[in-house]
DNA sequence: TCTGGGGTCCTCAATCCC
DNA sequence: TCTGGGGATTGAGGACCC
């Protein structure tokens, strides 16, 4: 979907359409959560980005609080909509979704139809990409940006990206970038042209073949309908570092209050109970400890989570806290999802 | 200018068991 | 009895994504 949390926002209040909107929260370590493309546009401002930043640089744009229920409701009216036109549609995220297209006649054409749907019953524009594979059809999706539709098949990737940077593929971010850069590896045709062997030495064997694999376009990553949810969890970052232990005790118990009540709305136990603490100085610092029983009973969730803390009794002020159950007996053996003879597949992404 | 919250997956080390 | 190789599980940390 294209700047999906802004472009909900727009929905309620056209008035604002044609002026840069950004969505963000308002304490002030808040960072950008969704920019519209004039606040892109205007001055470069992205998600991610410090609030207090894009602030400075544009005091003017209209600045929103998320409401993620609007979210979460419009996404499910989206999905409704993919789901209503194709088998398999994998969702990934409020705003994202792959669809297997293999069989399909003409998958353009029907992603056009798809696309018209729900711009006509949601009121809100998504960009599609077509190709071979999931990777190269997100790839391909951000080509259209906002509200288009790209076809573009592995061969012609090859020679359009040839030299872009290997941070064009998801999956490689700015650590795996820089590590390339210094290996002289600053192109995906430099990246493809490396002996594998070379990668798989700098980067671990699975890795390196992972990394050389997907310069050459290469990805066999199927579909898949269900996503099982693996871990639950719930953090904080203070407006003002935490330097008192009680303090400390004190919010981690509400959050252990607040993450055990949305598991048992879920129906989710699980065995291992973690907490995250981030120091003033950026390092992070995780304990889990795993009981016997699966569990979402603040009873016992709870006391582990304290324990964890006071084990380890941070010396520095604490920037955020956080606690996370894992672990979750997966409630039935994850069935065979028939290997996808992908001809065509489709994303259809953010 | 100073970096959210919610996740997934991977690696590596330690330990236990066969 | 000694030695070694796996596999499974746990725990910590980190990269990355929406």
């Amino acid at each position: 979907m294209d700047a999906f949390y802004a472009s909900v926002e727009l929905r309620q209040r056209p008035e604002l359409r044609g002026k840069p909107v950004v969505v963000c929260g308002s304490g002030p370590r808040a960072v950008v959560t969704t920019a519209s493309y004039e606040a892109r546009k205007l001055a470069g401002i992205h998600s991610a980005m410090p609030a207090a930043v894009a602030r400075r640089r544009l005091p003017d744009a209209i600045y929103l609080p998320p409401d993620f229920n609007a979210y979460r409701e419009a996404s499910g009216q989206v999905m409704a909509v993919l789901r209503r036109n194709a088998e398999t549609v994998e969702v990934v995220g409020l705003d994202e979704a792959y669809l297997d297209l293999t069989g399909i006649f003409s998958p353009k054409a029907t992603m056009r139809r798809i696309a018209a749907q729900i711009k006509e019953e949601t009121g809100l524009t998504c960009s599609v990409g077509i190709s071979e594979s999931r990777m190269l059809a997100k790839i391909t999706s951000e080509l259209g940006k906002p509200a288009g539709l790209v076809v573009l098949s592995r061969e012609q990737a090859l020679e359009r990206f040839a030299a872009d940077s290997p941070g064009l593929i998801p999956g490689v971010g700015p650590k795996s970038v820089a590590k390339l850069e210094a290996m002289g590896i600053r192109t995906l045709a430099q990246l493809r042209a490396r002996d594998p062997v070379a990668l798989e030495h700098a980067f671990g064997p699975r890795q390196g073949r992972w990394l050389h694999s997907r310069a050459g376009f290469e990805d066999e990553t199927p579909i898949t309908v269900v996503r099982e949810t693996k871990s639950q969890s719930t953090e904080i970052t203070f407006d003002v570092d935490v330097r008192g232990q009680a303090e400390l005790e004190a919010h981690l118990e509400q959050l252990a209050e607040e993450l055990c009540r949305r598991l048992a709305k879920r129906q989710l136990e699980g065995r291992t109970i973690g907490i995250k603490v981030r120091l003033d100085d950026w390092t992070n610092v995780s304990r889990s400890h795993t009981v016997e029983q699966p569990t979402n009973d603040l009873a016992v969730v709870g006391p582990v989570a304290l324990d964890l803390l006071r084990a380890y009794a941070p010396q520095r002020p604490v920037r955020l806290l956080g606690v996370r159950l894992a672990g979750f007996d997966s409630g039935e053996a994850p069935e065979a999802n028939e290997p996808p003879e992908a001809q065509m597949q489709l994303g259809l992404t953010a």
